[in-house]
DNA sequence: ATTACTAAGTCACGAGTAA
DNA sequence: TTTACTCGTGACTTAGTAA
């Protein structure tokens, strides 16, 4: 921790701001141990040699924990008996329900950028009866036969690279007795625009072409330009979400 | 962390071995932000902001993270691109599955004695159709007539303080024509000798008269003395858990 | 055996500076 | 603006000792 500086401001997680995330791993040792149920009994050496320290650092991140209040202890002949108070338990707490954020919260990956031009290309193609009763079967809607191009800026281009690892619908490849059309990638996502939403659009990917990664092509139920008074250079919010499709 | 001796030995957990615990709170702040689903713009500041410590400190945490092999990093003029590594997922998991088995593991109280005399004055009450009943329904089994009685060593009669915390199966009381029968808790636990386990096992606390802390009561649906070959003496080990009882 | 104090050393800290 | 270097200070460290 090299400081008692982070003792000062207010930091992120008010937690670890009284004790040091050292002390923390100590406190969470305690826990596995069943500190929260009762006094359990633990010696210096015996906690020392679980953390890898020395046990006079053992003995001296327990007694920072108890000036913190965030255990009780009751030292013995032959080691002591700490209980768990509630602020040390809540401090736990706030460490859990980070990790359960960063687990259990779907992906989402943000991106910002502005219409443009271009309704035509898409039009046609997901207007065809071979796409269009995909997107009905699997997205749950008809697509209004447009999309709407969204023109991502450096740092959105950089971002789109975390959007292939979420879920996302796919959309088979089909032919007629003329040619064949290729497989896509549907993204769940919302457009955001000022304080408006409009959800769910799908961005739509092609799979075989190598797409310009500065556009996206998105798709709703209605016309989105109409929907959020978008224009061409409107700066808008695209976020990517899991979509649910097994 | 005050050095880099963590490195050495064998830690509880090798996550924070290799970089200490400041560090994987930084890695969980990045996670935090997106970075498992792909590459998050962050700046050093930002993050020294968010955790309370100079931007100096931050630039090094990231800089000992990516030596760890805990993040990729691609430095930029106004920023850094930081990708969670699987190594870096996995230290994240590992502290996670901490925290699950702290709070989503029922409690358990271990405790440690000795089998005693005295099958006797319990083995009447039980007996008595008010309470038998109630054991039938709530505890899910006729209990043989009679209890074990195992006493507690010193340091068990301190953890036993932990069990009061513990859900248990209220018995209630009941009179006849002659007298009344107070009410009493019914713990569930285990009872263990040498290799051999049985359960499952009640511990009963007659709610009222204030029972000598040193001595368990223990029914079961057999005799457990013949169960598990039990005489005067012996050295048992009680686990008490979390019952379901709604 | 414990816990914890003192002493001596090292690493990590923040400040300043460079690129 | 950024990141990250050098540098001096100081907190945390281990080792040894006391109770």
């Amino acid at each position: 921790m090299g400081g008692a500086f982070e003792a000062g401001g207010m930091s992120e997680s008010a937690v670890a701001a009284a004790v040091g995330y050292d002390e923390l791993a100590t406190l969470k040792l305690v826990a596995l141990d069943g500190g929260r149920s009762g006094p359990v009994k633990l010696s210096c050496s015996g906690v020392a040699n679980r953390l890898d320290v020395s046990n006079q650092t053992a003995s001296r991140r327990l007694q920072r924990l108890e000036e913190a209040d965030f255990i009780d202890r009751e030292v013995v002949a032959d080691g002591q008996w700490i209980t768990i108070t509630d602020a040390g338990e809540s401090a736990l707490r706030q460490e859990y329900a980070d990790y359960r954020r960063i687990f259990e919260t779907p992906s989402v990956v943000v991106l910002d950028g502005e219409v443009t031009g271009g309704m035509g290309e898409g039009r046609h193609y997901i207007s065809l009866p071979g796409y269009m009763e995909q997107f009905k079967d699997r997205l749950g809607y008809e697509p209004f036969p447009g999309t709407l191009n969204v023109r991502l800026g450096d740092d959105a281009v950089r971002a789109r690279a975390g959007m292939t690892a979420l879920d996302a619908v796919p959309i088979d490849g089909w032919e007629d007795d003329e040619r064949t059309f290729g497989p896509a990638t549907c993204y769940a996502a919302s457009v955001a625009v000022g304080g408006d939403s409009y959800e769910p659009v799908h961005i739509i990917v092609p799979e075989r072409t190598h797409h310009d990664e500065s556009q996206l092509e998105i798709i709703a139920p209605d016309k989105l330009r109409d929907e959020l008074d978008l224009d061409d250079g409107d700066a808008v919010t695209v976020r990517v979400e899991e979509a649910e499709y097994e």
